[in-house]
DNA sequence: CACCATGTTCCTTG
DNA sequence: CCAAGGAACATGGT
């Protein structure tokens, strides 16, 4: 369930390991992974680069290169969908069963795989120009977020989901917030209060920042063997308590008790 | 076998 | 043109 924490502490995680790397072999073994980007075209430009840095914009991870003599600047975007993982393995480790892209670095190799091939792998930028605002970002003003959700009629749980109303939050975060912020996740997005929409625009930001602090806090194994990767919740060191289950308020908690009030949990669909 | 699952994009409808 | 709803994408777990 990689949402914005997920991808953040992935993006921590990859950085120290790529930056300076250089590639030198391209497989691609399915394409469908790399959207509008042609084989080819990943190909040519990914062959011989330099990984300077990754970072992390919503739920995308953003690799960026060393830029070469008369080229303009190289990024490369991934997603990691429903089912994506990224990770460095020993050259000689067998290659998962639903290995996407993998990339040659000398010793060892990064691996892209995906077992739904919902991710993407891609050249193509041009989903950061339909993000909204980061929500950690303290320069990000909530204004903007009230005035948006004013403009619609949908349920706030849903409008959450809008990744150009406020990037990186998915179905968990989203129901996560409006628990933390004692909001119905039926209700109107036009018809919260000023104090409400203050208090879900907190509750995304303590939600998100916890979730990210205890991603980079608890111990993990991001390598392969058994179900490690580089997603903490699948990716506990073995033996390690399941943080990540223990911790969510609401998601998936239906029939237990509410943590507020005691009553059973009703779980409800939307959209 | 039926149903469910973290996300995004595209198509249709109003 | 815009907002909203819903299907599609592909695979595996329960």
């Amino acid at each position: 369930m990689p949402e914005l924490p997920e991808v953040e502490v992935l993006v921590r995680h990859l950085a120290p390991l790529l930056r300076g790397k250089t590639i030198r072999a391209v497989e691609v073994r399915r394409a469908r992974v790399l959207g509008a980007t042609s084989e080819r075209k990943l190909r040519a430009a990914l062959a011989g680069a330099t990984f300077r840095g990754v970072t992390r914009r919503a739920k995308y991870l953003v690799f960026e290169f060393k830029p070469r003599r008369g080229a303009p600047p190289l990024r490369l975007l991934g997603h990691l969908g429903m089912t994506g993982r990224m990770f460095l393995q020993p050259h000689a480790a067998p290659l998962p069963k639903h290995a996407a892209v993998v990339l040659g670095l000398g010793r060892t190799r990064f691996v892209f795989e995906d077992t739904r091939y919902f991710g993407r792998f891609t050249l193509d930028t041009g989903a950061l120009d339909r993000i909204g605002p980061e929500p950690a970002d303290f320069q990000t003003v909530p204004g903007e977020f009230a005035a948006a959700l004013g403009r619609s009629s949908q349920a706030i749980k849903v409008k959450l989901l809008d990744q150009s109303l406020v990037a990186g939050v998915g179905n968990i975060y989203a129901s996560e917030a409006c628990f933390v912020a004692r909001l119905s996740p039926k209700r109107r997005a036009d018809g919260l209060k000023p104090a409400e929409v203050a208090r879900l625009w907190a509750a995304i930001r303590a939600v998100l920042a916890e979730a990210v602090r205890l991603g980079s806090t608890v111990p993990l194994s991001f390598g392969r063997g058994g179900k490690s990767d580089g997603l903490f919740y699948y990716g506990r060191a073995a033996g390690a308590p399941d943080y990540y289950e223990e911790r969510l308020r609401v998601y998936d908690r239906a029939g237990k008790p509410c943590l507020r009030c005691g009553a059973p949990v009703k779980r409800i669909v939307q959209a």
